[in-house]
DNA sequence: CCTGAAATAAGAATTATTCCTATTTAATTA
DNA sequence: TAATTAAATAGGAATAATTCTTATTTCAGG
């Protein structure tokens, strides 16, 4: 499912002009960072983001890695997922959208769903706060591993 | 929020009862993280739990509390949440349910929603894999945290 | 070309969680 | 009840993800 790259174009005009609105600098680093995330949907943490620029800037540091992420996130420029333990991992679709999500090996799907969008929230939730964000995630095993678990079975 | 004391019994129960089913040993300690986490609906992280337990058993190990959380997670007595990073949360409500998640205070909430549980996924959801479970997550401001920040303001 | 503020690299520190192992405990049997 | 033994625990060490510290580098403006 790979992103065409219109909307790749579009993500990076974005960070471009957010850059240059908020009057931070666009360095390389940043550039280089938020392109990787930019270009894939498969929703990556700090460690793959930190192998695959590290491929064309090989001095990068996790800790720009880390620090940039929370910027970029700080911006609006991509949304921080806390979907399993450990790893957090980040996502440049700031659409609002939901979660198909392998609880096996950690594959994360966008979709979107108009009935999901239009939730009406029960009475109680109202009483409790003001809602910002509906998020639905639909927990899984996706057809490669429930392929590879059948398998293993059969052996 | 308080639980009636009927929903905790009946919990403590479901642990006598599959500790017996499955064989592991109903020690002091099990039974005391239990208790805890199955007495309130505060959705509690495991730092919180320790704290609670040690009131009454001052000599318990943080590792007795995160094994011990594992293994009713495994035995299906408690569900574990991640929702921000950093610290799991765990649930002792076992049915299905969604959430509203105050993002600045870390409040969560149960609720019920026969209209979200009935969500009919797309198409597309299909043919990625298989759902297990459908979570629904509001997040957004609690009215406390809301009505400290109005006064903050105020100022 | 300077200058100063902002950003980075590298490694140390922190935090949540898991692992290791000597000791204790609970269930079973005599 | 006492002895047996596998399971479980306590306490501290180890690990993994993330953040902090600080010396050095970069970049925009003058
Ligand atoms: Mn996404
Ligand atoms: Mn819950
Ligand atoms: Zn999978
Ligand atoms: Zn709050």
């Amino acid at each position: 499912m790979p992103l065409n790259s219109g909307q790749i174009d579009k993500r990076i005009r974005a960070f471009t002009k957010i850059c240059r609105q908020s009057g931070v600098r666009a360095t390389h680093q940043r550039r280089e960072i938020f392109r990787e995330v930019a270009r894939t949907d498969e929703h990556p943490d700090a460690e793959t983001i930190y192998k695959r620029v590290r491929k064309r800037m090989p001095t990068v540091s996790l800790d720009t890695i880390y620090r940039t992420l929370s910027l970029l996130e700080e911006k609006g420029l991509l949304k921080r997922l806390e979907l399993f333990s450990g790893r957090t991992r980040f996502d440049a679709n700031t659409q609002p959208h939901h979660h198909f999500i392998c609880t096996q090996c950690g594959l994360v799907r966008d979709f979107t769903s108009e009935q999901m969008d239009a939730l009406a929230r029960p009475n109680e939730v109202r009483s409790w706060g003001e809602v910002r964000s509906v998020n639905v995630q639909l927990r899984g095993i996706c057809s490669a591993c429930r392929a590879k678990g059948r398998r293993a079975r059969a052996k």
